[in-house]
Order: C-alpha cells, then structure tokens, then sequence
DNA sequence: CACCAAAGAGGACATTTGTCCCTGTTTTAC
DNA sequence: GTAAAACAGGGACAAATGTCCTCTTTGGTG
C-alpha cells in the first residue's frame, strides 16, 4: 500500500510545519512512484532529461559530473528526509549535466514534473513548501560559493565537518575531497596535521 | 515624474516578456522608490537588514564581504537592466553579511519587501516572473560553485571572460580577482601568458 | 597644477598544492 | 573463500599560487 511507503514523507513534512491535510497528503502520494535503489545505481545520468523531482525516504544519494579531463566532482550530498533534483535539468526538462547516484541502499518517491506541477497548483500549502524549499537552496548554495572562493582548505574542511558532521562516516574520503574541490593529499595533510602554520 | 524614471524597467520587462497590463505596471511604478547614488557609495552595510529589491536601471553594484582576515571578497557583479537584493538578509530580514557598493554613479528602482510582496500577490506575472529569477539565480550560482570547485584558475579567468564579456573594461583586475578567488598575482600571470604548461 | 592614491606589472622567495609512485589494509565481487 | 578492486596514507618531487616588495603609470582631488 503506498500509505507506508510515504510514511518518512509524512512525518517529514510534519516537522517541517507544511499544513497539509489528510486530502492534500492523498493526492500527493497517489502521484508518487515509489523507487528502491541499491548502492551504485544511477537515478540520472548526464545527457538524460531529469524527468523526477525526488524524496528519499532512506539512503543517501550524490550529485556530480566530469570535467574536462575526465575528474569527478561532487556538487551535492542527499541523505534520507531530504529532497532532490538537478534542477536546471528538472526545470526545463533539457539534458542533464550531472549524474545521480545512490551512494547506500536508498528508498525515494519521485514525482513527474508534470504531476508535481499540478499539486503545486492545487495545493498552496505545498506550494509555499517548495518555494522556501528553492530559497534555502539558494542561499545554501551561495554560502557555499563564498566559502569556496574565499577559504583555504582547511577551513573548507573544518567548515565541511561543522556544518555535515555524519557525512564524513558515510562516505569515502576522496568524495569529500571532490566536494570541497581539494586533493585527496591536501585532505590526507589537514586530516594528519601535517600542516605547520 | 515617475514614469520616466521606470521607463528602463519597462523596457526591460517587455524585453523578458513579463505580460503586465498597463495598470499593472502602474502599480509596480507607484511602489518603486527612485534612488540615484554616485560611485563608491554604499546601498547595504554588513550588519544592517537588506530592506529592498533593487532593479539598476543604469549603473554598476557588486555585493562582497571580508572574511576574518579582513580580505575582501565578490559574490556578485550586477549591471544595468538587471535586478539585485541580498537574498538571504532580503529574504529574512536578517542582518547582511554583505556590502552592497555603487561602482559606478547609478540610477536604481527599490521596494521594500512588504510593498513588493503585495505586488506579488497583486500580479501573477510579476510572481511567475519572479520565480524564474530565483530559478535563474539558483541555477547560474551552482554552475559558478562547480566552476569554483573543478576548474583551474586559468580556466575560471576564460570562462569569465566569455560569460561576462565587457565587465574587464568596466572594473579593476583585483574586483576579476577577487570574484574569480584568486590572487591579483595568479590573474596577473594568467593575462600575460605567463604559465607553461 | 600639484599631489596623492590606486592600479597593475614584475622580481624574489616561501608555501601550498598537486601528481606520481608505492604500500598496507579494507571492502567488494565472484 | 579467494581474488580483485578500492581506499587512504606516505615519500619525493614539480608546479602552481601566494606574499612582499619595488616601480611606473594613471586618475582623481584639492
């Protein structure tokens, strides 16, 4: 039954103070697929269209791409009660850049943009929802902006652990790395101490 | 009067297609507060609240802030038939992290956000229009994070230039610089070719 | 007109950061 | 259970980047 499988939704958007009635939550999980991904599967790939607006239930995603040279970099860290999508990609249903994938094991619900689209319009509660969902990422992003043209390393590092301390034992340290847009020896440096300021 | 000076936003937003009535744009006009400031002046100070949403009709800002060194450092150039707040003060209306500076003598149009939010409310367009200008925000400040975080210096300079063709003529190598987060020295050999690779 | 401040190029030097190797350990896959 | 791959630390070295200084030019200000 598809109540169950959006139970972490529902107590998701509880905390987050979203007044949605019983009929609102209805229509939300009825438009909702339900996915279960094992590690290392991709729920985009770059060239794709980002058809899916997602929740994860449980798991923990990664947001990334390649370069030129063919380097990863990591953009963004999903864990489970939380929301994501390539948004440009997703807005405009034009090709993505970035690849997602599952990191663990993960539960998601993912919405069509077009069935998404209609619940914005039929219920203004998760409207209001979404757009501060949009600012937050906003500002979010360009916090993280700032810190990565305006702090060293290290401070990138200190900052990483501050403001995400779990994430560190979830995942591998060359993906930290990649995140903060260091080396893995720079990161290994800071992390030994090896730095004689 | 004040038609004359919103006649640049009237342009502007017929150039975006923003379909707005006649009477609509009365409304937006009637709510703008007209400001001219000369170069160098100040329109936010770190620690006060962002009160406006700022449309430059001519002229030049940039939004910076010093990190705990004291250095100085620029999220954002903002030219001409554009718009500008500080989000996250803006948004809030918390206390700024940010300066907001004329570089140039400048014409600007500024609501407060209480007035802005009942055009808002008052004009779908506005709103739809609106939206799209977070979208956009959001969407350009995460290519310019995975720019910070993948690319080389060299690579950072080039793709300013071809983004932002014309800002060089209008601003000192060290504001490039600082945008960029490098050093005026980094920039400075970059221009002159003076890296072998 | 004179003066001062800002801009930016260049040199010298130190530091930071990255790349390339290797090694030992842990995790994954079959 | 075993082989293979991934992970992360360490050393050696090179390259990139930053800091500090000087010098010259330019532009603004009184």
């Amino acid at each position: 039954m598809m109540t169950d499988k959006c139970s972490e939704l529902k107590s998701f958007m509880a905390k987050q103070r979203v007044p949605l009635s019983e009929e609102d939550f209805a229509l939300i999980s009825a438009a909702a697929v339900y996915k279960s991904v094992r590690k290392k599967e991709l729920l985009l790939q770059a060239g794709e269209v980002c058809r899916f607006k997602i929740f994860i239930s449980q798991g923990f995603l990664r947001t990334f791409r390649f370069d030129g040279e063919g380097n990863e970099h990591i953009l963004q860290f999903s864990s489970g009660q939380s929301w994501t999508t390539e948004g440009e990609s997703y807005s405009n249903q034009s090709p993505s850049a970035y690849y997602i994938e599952a990191l663990e094991d993960s539960e998601l619900l993912m919405w069509t943009k077009d069935s998404f689209d209609q619940l914005l319009a039929a219920i203004p509660a998760l409207k209001a929802f979404s757009e501060q969902l949009i600012f937050n990422n906003l500002h979010a992003s360009r916090n993280r902006l700032y810190k990565a043209i305006s702090a060293s390393p290290e401070e990138k590092y200190e900052d990483f652990v501050q403001t995400y301390p779990g994430i560190l034992q979830r995942v591998p340290l060359r993906m930290v790395a990649s995140y903060l847009g260091v080396s893995l020896k720079t990161l290994t440096r800071i992390r030994q101490g090896q730095l004689q300021r």
